[in-house]
DNA sequence: ATGAAAGCGCTAACAT
DNA sequence: ATGTTAGCGCTTTCAT
């Protein structure tokens, strides 16, 4: 037995309309009349149907965060920051796994569109760039999270990876390191180019000379980590130390340190990007960029709604782009040489 | 400008239902009609409006899922598994954070069946009987996860709790441990519950009698292992070693055990309940109990779907639970006495 | 094979 | 303060 507004009506003795008026806690409904509605709404167990409300309006209260895989720590805090934001505003969220993939990416966003969100934040693989222009030609508002694309335009919320390699690197050369090995994700990626850049920069600054041999390029999760962290110790003039591009791969680099049985600090430094509650009971625990992932993401939902909500937050057709800053944790996984 | 159903039929010189069994590959299309259809589609980039179709059809394609907090490895895994079903048969996933509160849990609930979803998908707190029961009598369709509800009949998808407790546990007796602890979490779970039975009944197998002061009650969060972990061992009759009996709690113990400079296993042993790629890389890697927590949360999804397409699981009116087994997974965390 | 028209459940403009 | 009515964009009978 379904019961729509038109059957509460009904029991209510009153119109559609001033059922749609309470719903909405419209102010002009009499007190009595109100309560003979409420009353109605109650006794059917009635609840909005929230689909044929959103048509009518043109409006979802919904937002869609597409991210690379939920999986990743990184990408799991994404998402609760995220939806703890919507949920204070009372938008819904819906939360779609790219996979890094860039097909699964733009199969979502066409999901989402057609869903018609009211808005969307993307952590983009950067392979849609047309497919995302058109969507922010048309009514959709989308902020990017984390990273930009090439060719488009659109606010964004990033952290400052450069200047966190830079940390992370300059850190190993004052501990005494010179071989530093670099894994790394993807360059095509502004936050593999800018956690590379820093690592140039670094070595740069102290005169030391880059060694391609001692740099590798993953793709950002565990496997790269372990194969890459295999390919540079796994010959007589290994590295002294590795800078590992993020969580995943650091977890895996250290998978092949123990399985090839050496000891961090005194056969290896590591400092990973970004940090884990594991990080700190590893033995030794590790020294790390920690990146504001939380904040990172919170502050991109807050620039969405604010968007939604006709705020504008861009000067002229510039695109609006936050960058936060990451900070260095030492802890005990480099010694002085 | 937007362009909808009605734009498209005057560009393909065609009527409103004609492009609708386009959309929908109807069959009964002329090849030519079906082609200049397409091209206006396509020229005007016109997207279908999922919320109109929705109402229409009075289907959504959407399932809800409600977990305790994506935060936490289980349930981030859980949001994954279930991505994944949906996304094989074309399903959308609104995923809830309940945050292990049963107020947020039914507000979430409310949400989802005001967004129509055709199921849903929840990790219960166990709170909130009346409100499931009400929805699983009106049309939705819901699988549990993880856990039962006292006094709601539902179909289910849960673990093997009481073995998975009575095997670490017994394993430590086997190792020649006898001052057990335990660190559990909710009772008025059905998993705490679960983990509570096989740990006592381990006990009694071997003739050990219960010693109170090693039983610990927390809330499966990492504080609570941090806080127990304390309580039990900071006295000088500690237990000899400790079950803990999710892995955020095993993490906030061994955090506590670190920071008192205890050596595992020298001085304590330790069994978690859950396992993490992290627990690998451990200085001794840990000792847990592993649950299938991606199949926990496939198996539910595949059943939901079927449910919602008409396929009648249970018999009766019989709940259909499903119990899923969990593994011993010996590691270095205990030694033999 | 295609079209006309009703209607899903709600909201919003207008009328009273 | 409340009611009437059109219409959001689609699908689905029922005709033709």
């Amino acid at each position: 037995m379904k019961v729509n507004i038109k059957v509460v009506a009904e029991k209510a003795e009153v119109s559609t309309a001033t059922v749609s008026r309470v719903l909405r806690n419209y102010p002009g409904v009499r007190k009595k009349t109100r309560k003979k509605v409420l009353k109605a709404i109650s006794d059917l167990n009635y609840e909005v149907n929230a689909v044929a409300r959103s048509l009518r309006q043109r409006k979802t209260y919904t937002i869609g965060v597409v991210v690379g895989n939920v999986l990743s720590q990184f990408y799991s805090i994404i998402a609760k920051s995220v939806e703890d934001v919507a949920h204070k505003y009372d938008y819904n969220t819906i939360l779609c796994n790219g996979d890094d993939n860039p097909e699964k990416e733009l199969r979502y966003l066409k999901v989402l569109k057609a869903s018609r969100v009211d808005g969307i934040i993307l952590t983009p693989t950067g392979k849609n760039a047309d497919y995302i222009n058109w969507l922010i030609n048309s009514d959709t508002k989308v902020v990017l999270l984390d990273r930009l694309i090439d060719g488009v335009k659109c606010d964004a919320v990033l952290v400052d990876n450069e200047n966190g390699a830079y940390k992370a690197v300059k850190h190993l050369i004052d501990q005494g390191y010179r071989r530093i090995g670099i894994i790394n994700g993807y360059v095509d990626r502004t936050t593999g180019r800018g956690r590379f850049n820093g690592y140039l920069r670094a070595l740069k600054e102290s005169d030391i000379s880059v060694d391609e041999s001692l740099i590798k390029f993953g793709n950002f999760k565990k496997r790269s980590g372990i194969d890459l962290a295999r390919e540079l110790l796994d010959r007589p003039d290994r590295p002294e130390a590795l800078f590992v591009a993020n969580i995943d791969m650091t977890l895996g680099a250290i998978m092949t340190i123990k399985e090839m049985g050496l000891k961090i600090p005194q056969d290896i430094g590591i400092v990973g990007f970004d940090d884990s509650e594991w990080a700190l009971i590893l033995d030794p625990p590790l020294t790390v960029v920690s990146q504001p992932v939380y904040s990172l993401a919170s502050t991109a939902a807050e620039m969405l709604i604010k968007k939604i909500n006709g705020e504008n937050t861009s000067h002229g057709d510039k695109p609006l782009i936050v960058t936060l800053s990451t900070d260095l944790v030492v802890r005990g996984s480099t010694r002085r040489l």
